[in-house]
DNA sequence: ATCGTATATTCTCTTGAGGGAATATTCAAG
DNA sequence: CTTGAATATTCCCTCAAGAGAATATACGAT
Protein backbone atom coordinates (compact mmCIF):
# COMPACT_ATOMS: atom_id res chain seq x y z
CA UNK A 1 0.00 0.00 0.00
CA UNK A 2 2.68 2.43 0.68
CA UNK A 3 4.32 1.47 -1.82
CA UNK A 4 1.64 2.27 -4.17
CA UNK A 5 1.28 5.22 -2.81
CA UNK A 6 4.62 6.32 -3.02
CA UNK A 7 5.41 5.25 -6.85
CA UNK A 8 2.37 7.25 -7.97
CA UNK A 9 3.61 10.43 -5.25
CA UNK A 10 6.09 11.11 -7.76
CA UNK A 11 4.61 13.27 -11.00
CA UNK A 12 6.68 11.76 -13.82
CA UNK A 13 5.59 8.20 -12.42
CA UNK A 14 2.14 9.56 -12.47
CA UNK A 15 2.18 10.29 -16.08
CA UNK A 16 3.92 7.32 -16.94
CA UNK A 17 1.35 5.37 -15.27
CA UNK A 18 -1.32 7.51 -16.90
CA UNK A 19 0.08 6.55 -20.09
CA UNK A 20 0.60 3.14 -20.00
CA UNK A 21 -3.04 3.21 -19.31
CA UNK A 22 -3.29 3.44 -23.06
CA UNK A 23 -1.32 0.47 -23.98
CA UNK A 24 2.08 -1.64 -23.42
CA UNK A 25 5.16 1.21 -24.70
CA UNK A 26 8.62 0.81 -25.14
CA UNK A 27 11.15 2.95 -23.26
CA UNK A 28 12.10 5.00 -26.15
CA UNK A 29 7.86 5.33 -26.85
CA UNK A 30 7.23 6.63 -23.23
CA UNK A 31 10.60 9.06 -23.26
CA UNK A 32 9.37 11.06 -26.11
CA UNK A 33 5.46 10.97 -25.73
CA UNK A 34 6.21 12.86 -21.94
CA UNK A 35 9.40 14.84 -22.93
CA UNK A 36 11.77 12.90 -20.50
CA UNK A 37 15.68 11.93 -20.41
CA UNK A 38 15.96 8.24 -21.23
CA UNK A 39 17.76 7.62 -17.93
CA UNK A 40 15.20 9.13 -15.75
CA UNK A 41 12.85 7.33 -17.59
CA UNK A 42 14.59 4.01 -16.43
CA UNK A 43 14.87 4.96 -13.70
CA UNK A 44 10.89 5.63 -12.88
CA UNK A 45 10.06 2.63 -14.46
CA UNK A 46 12.29 0.64 -11.85
CA UNK A 47 10.59 2.16 -8.86
CA UNK A 48 7.24 1.06 -10.58
CA UNK A 49 8.61 -2.04 -11.44
CA UNK A 50 9.52 -2.58 -7.65
CA UNK A 51 6.05 -1.75 -6.94
CA UNK A 52 4.80 -4.19 -8.68
CA UNK A 53 3.00 -1.54 -11.10
CA UNK A 54 4.45 -2.46 -14.42
CA UNK A 55 5.40 -5.85 -15.79
CA UNK A 56 8.18 -5.99 -19.04
CA UNK A 57 8.51 -7.84 -22.20
CA UNK A 58 11.52 -7.84 -24.32
CA UNK A 59 11.49 -6.76 -27.98
CA UNK A 60 14.95 -7.33 -29.57
CA UNK A 61 16.57 -4.88 -27.55
CA UNK A 62 13.60 -2.73 -26.74
CA UNK A 63 11.99 -3.43 -23.72
CA UNK A 64 7.74 -2.85 -23.53
CA UNK A 65 6.63 -1.97 -20.38
CA UNK A 66 3.05 -2.47 -19.52
CA UNK A 67 0.79 -1.53 -16.68
CA UNK A 68 0.05 -4.58 -13.78
CA UNK A 69 -3.75 -3.94 -12.70
CA UNK A 70 -3.30 -5.73 -9.55
CA UNK A 71 -1.85 -3.11 -7.51
CA UNK A 72 -4.00 -0.48 -8.95
CA UNK A 73 -7.16 -3.49 -7.67
CA UNK A 74 -5.64 -3.42 -4.33
CA UNK A 75 -5.55 0.66 -4.17
CA UNK A 76 -9.64 -0.04 -5.09
CA UNK A 77 -10.17 -2.50 -2.17
CA UNK A 78 -8.31 -0.30 0.03
CA UNK A 79 -10.86 2.69 -0.82
CA UNK A 80 -13.60 0.33 0.14
CA UNK A 81 -13.94 0.90 3.75
CA UNK A 82 -13.90 4.84 3.11
CA UNK A 83 -16.45 4.55 0.11
CA UNK A 84 -18.96 3.86 3.08
CA UNK A 85 -17.60 6.59 5.31
CA UNK A 86 -18.17 9.30 2.68
CA UNK A 87 -21.49 7.99 1.76
CA UNK A 88 -22.32 8.50 5.27
CA UNK A 89 -20.80 12.20 5.18
CA UNK A 90 -21.12 13.58 2.05
CA UNK A 91 -24.67 14.75 1.86
CA UNK A 92 -24.67 16.84 5.13
CA UNK A 93 -21.97 18.41 7.40
CA UNK A 94 -19.24 18.94 4.61
CA UNK A 95 -19.23 22.30 3.57
CA UNK A 96 -19.41 23.19 7.33
CA UNK A 97 -16.00 22.63 8.12
CA UNK A 98 -12.83 24.37 7.27
CA UNK A 99 -10.71 23.22 5.88
CA UNK A 100 -7.70 25.65 6.35
CA UNK A 101 -8.21 27.81 9.16
CA UNK A 102 -9.95 27.44 11.82
CA UNK A 103 -13.72 27.86 12.38
CA UNK A 104 -14.40 31.38 12.78
CA UNK A 105 -17.19 31.32 15.71
CA UNK A 106 -20.54 29.79 14.73
CA UNK A 107 -21.44 27.67 17.81
CA UNK A 108 -23.12 25.17 15.66
CA UNK A 109 -24.87 22.58 17.58
CA UNK A 110 -26.72 20.09 15.08
CA UNK A 111 -23.23 18.96 14.21
CA UNK A 112 -22.33 15.81 16.15
CA UNK A 113 -19.93 16.52 19.10
CA UNK B 1 -4.25 14.19 -7.17
CA UNK B 2 -0.36 14.66 -6.72
CA UNK B 3 -0.73 16.21 -2.93
CA UNK B 4 -3.45 13.29 -2.11
CA UNK B 5 -0.73 10.46 -3.46
CA UNK B 6 2.22 12.21 -1.36
CA UNK B 7 0.34 12.45 1.81
CA UNK B 8 -0.99 9.30 1.90
CA UNK B 9 2.66 8.03 0.67
CA UNK B 10 4.12 8.73 4.73
CA UNK B 11 3.27 5.86 6.62
CA UNK B 12 2.32 7.62 10.03
CA UNK B 13 0.12 9.88 7.66
CA UNK B 14 -1.34 6.88 6.73
CA UNK B 15 -1.65 5.28 10.29
CA UNK B 16 -3.42 8.75 10.97
CA UNK B 17 -5.87 8.89 8.41
CA UNK B 18 -6.70 4.85 9.04
CA UNK B 19 -7.28 5.93 12.12
CA UNK B 20 -9.65 8.90 11.71
CA UNK B 21 -12.04 7.13 9.48
CA UNK B 22 -13.41 5.35 12.93
CA UNK B 23 -14.11 9.20 13.98
CA UNK B 24 -12.89 12.43 14.71
CA UNK B 25 -10.01 12.41 17.36
CA UNK B 26 -8.09 15.43 18.90
CA UNK B 27 -4.52 15.62 18.75
CA UNK B 28 -3.68 14.22 22.23
CA UNK B 29 -5.89 11.02 21.51
CA UNK B 30 -3.97 10.49 18.12
CA UNK B 31 -0.87 10.92 19.72
CA UNK B 32 -1.75 8.89 22.31
CA UNK B 33 -3.50 6.07 19.68
CA UNK B 34 -0.43 5.85 17.61
CA UNK B 35 2.21 6.19 20.13
CA UNK B 36 3.82 9.54 18.36
CA UNK B 37 5.47 12.71 19.58
CA UNK B 38 3.16 15.44 19.95
CA UNK B 39 4.84 17.88 17.22
CA UNK B 40 5.14 15.62 14.82
CA UNK B 41 1.16 14.54 14.59
CA UNK B 42 0.58 18.13 14.36
CA UNK B 43 3.15 18.61 11.66
CA UNK B 44 1.53 15.44 9.79
CA UNK B 45 -1.80 16.66 10.34
CA UNK B 46 -0.81 20.19 8.64
CA UNK B 47 0.40 17.76 5.32
CA UNK B 48 -2.90 16.28 5.08
CA UNK B 49 -4.62 19.72 5.53
CA UNK B 50 -2.52 21.11 2.96
CA UNK B 51 -4.20 18.19 1.07
CA UNK B 52 -7.49 18.97 2.50
CA UNK B 53 -7.54 15.39 3.42
CA UNK B 54 -8.86 16.66 7.30
CA UNK B 55 -10.86 19.26 8.67
CA UNK B 56 -10.20 21.04 12.17
CA UNK B 57 -12.67 22.17 14.85
CA UNK B 58 -11.83 23.93 18.09
CA UNK B 59 -12.89 22.22 21.16
CA UNK B 60 -11.78 24.20 24.06
CA UNK B 61 -7.96 24.32 23.53
CA UNK B 62 -8.32 21.01 21.76
CA UNK B 63 -8.07 20.76 17.67
CA UNK B 64 -10.88 18.36 16.87
CA UNK B 65 -9.40 16.99 13.52
CA UNK B 66 -11.82 15.01 11.08
CA UNK B 67 -11.05 13.23 7.96
CA UNK B 68 -12.62 15.00 4.53
CA UNK B 69 -14.50 12.47 2.12
CA UNK B 70 -13.73 14.61 -0.46
CA UNK B 71 -10.38 13.97 -1.44
CA UNK B 72 -10.87 10.07 -1.07
CA UNK B 73 -13.58 10.79 -3.57
CA UNK B 74 -11.35 12.12 -5.99
CA UNK B 75 -8.80 9.26 -6.02
CA UNK B 76 -11.64 6.93 -6.29
CA UNK B 77 -12.42 8.96 -9.58
CA UNK B 78 -9.29 8.98 -10.94
CA UNK B 79 -9.48 5.26 -10.42
CA UNK B 80 -12.29 4.81 -12.27
CA UNK B 81 -10.59 4.91 -15.92
CA UNK B 82 -8.38 1.63 -14.25
CA UNK B 83 -11.06 -0.11 -13.37
CA UNK B 84 -12.33 -0.51 -17.08
CA UNK B 85 -8.44 -1.01 -18.11
CA UNK B 86 -8.23 -4.25 -15.37
CA UNK B 87 -11.81 -5.48 -15.87
CA UNK B 88 -10.18 -6.27 -19.17
CA UNK B 89 -6.79 -8.18 -17.94
CA UNK B 90 -7.28 -9.05 -14.43
CA UNK B 91 -8.69 -12.50 -16.62
CA UNK B 92 -5.76 -14.18 -18.89
CA UNK B 93 -2.57 -12.31 -19.54
CA UNK B 94 -1.69 -11.38 -16.29
CA UNK B 95 0.80 -14.37 -15.03
CA UNK B 96 2.31 -14.29 -17.58
CA UNK B 97 4.23 -11.63 -17.50
CA UNK B 98 7.13 -11.38 -14.84
CA UNK B 99 7.32 -8.33 -12.54
CA UNK B 100 10.64 -8.20 -11.86
CA UNK B 101 12.68 -9.67 -13.62
CA UNK B 102 12.68 -10.22 -18.01
CA UNK B 103 11.21 -13.14 -19.33
CA UNK B 104 13.41 -16.11 -19.53
CA UNK B 105 12.50 -16.90 -23.57
CA UNK B 106 8.98 -18.03 -24.34
CA UNK B 107 8.03 -16.40 -27.30
CA UNK B 108 4.04 -16.65 -26.75
CA UNK B 109 2.19 -15.41 -29.58
CA UNK B 110 -1.08 -15.38 -28.38
CA UNK B 111 -0.50 -12.79 -25.97
CA UNK B 112 -1.84 -8.96 -27.60
CA UNK B 113 1.61 -7.37 -29.49
C1' DA C 1 34.17 -9.14 -34.52
C1' DT C 2 32.22 -4.56 -35.07
C1' DC C 3 28.91 -1.27 -34.99
C1' DG C 4 24.69 1.10 -33.86
C1' DT C 5 20.49 1.33 -31.38
C1' DA C 6 17.89 0.80 -27.13
C1' DT C 7 18.06 0.66 -22.41
C1' DA C 8 20.12 0.24 -17.80
C1' DT C 9 23.40 1.67 -14.30
C1' DT C 10 26.60 4.52 -11.84
C1' DC C 11 28.18 8.80 -9.83
C1' DT C 12 27.62 13.25 -8.13
C1' DC C 13 24.96 17.06 -6.53
C1' DT C 14 21.09 19.35 -4.59
C1' DT C 15 16.87 19.75 -2.27
C1' DG C 16 13.14 18.60 0.71
C1' DA C 17 10.97 15.66 3.99
C1' DG C 18 10.77 13.88 8.45
C1' DG C 19 12.48 13.28 13.28
C1' DG C 20 13.81 15.34 17.83
C1' DA C 21 14.13 18.96 21.19
C1' DA C 22 12.88 23.30 22.58
C1' DT C 23 9.82 27.02 22.45
C1' DA C 24 5.75 29.71 21.19
C1' DT C 25 0.81 30.13 21.09
C1' DT C 26 -3.97 29.51 22.46
C1' DC C 27 -7.37 29.10 25.72
C1' DA C 28 -9.96 28.13 30.13
C1' DA C 29 -9.77 28.54 34.91
C1' DG C 30 -8.90 30.83 38.93
C1' DC D 1 -2.97 38.53 34.90
C1' DT D 2 -1.06 34.13 36.07
C1' DT D 3 -1.05 29.33 35.46
C1' DG D 4 -1.51 24.92 33.28
C1' DA D 5 -3.13 22.01 29.53
C1' DA D 6 -3.35 21.28 24.55
C1' DT D 7 -1.43 22.22 20.33
C1' DA D 8 1.45 24.62 16.89
C1' DT D 9 5.88 26.32 15.32
C1' DT D 10 10.79 26.77 14.89
C1' DC D 11 15.43 25.18 14.48
C1' DC D 12 18.72 21.83 13.50
C1' DC D 13 20.20 17.54 11.62
C1' DT D 14 20.16 13.57 8.62
C1' DC D 15 18.98 10.95 4.81
C1' DA D 16 17.04 9.56 0.70
C1' DA D 17 14.94 10.78 -3.69
C1' DG D 18 15.38 12.77 -8.06
C1' DA D 19 17.92 15.21 -11.83
C1' DG D 20 21.83 15.33 -14.98
C1' DA D 21 25.87 13.56 -17.30
C1' DA D 22 28.59 9.84 -18.45
C1' DT D 23 29.13 5.17 -19.07
C1' DA D 24 27.99 0.28 -19.25
C1' DT D 25 25.26 -3.42 -21.09
C1' DA D 26 22.23 -6.06 -24.32
C1' DC D 27 21.16 -7.26 -28.72
C1' DG D 28 20.51 -7.21 -33.88
C1' DA D 29 22.66 -6.38 -38.14
C1' DT D 30 26.41 -6.64 -41.18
Amino acid sequence: MQTIFAALAEPQRLRIVDLLRRGPRAVGEIQGALRLRQPQVSKHLKVLQGAGMVAVRRDAQRRIYALRPQPLAVLDEWLEPYRRYWNTRLDALEAHLDTTADQPRTRRSTKRA
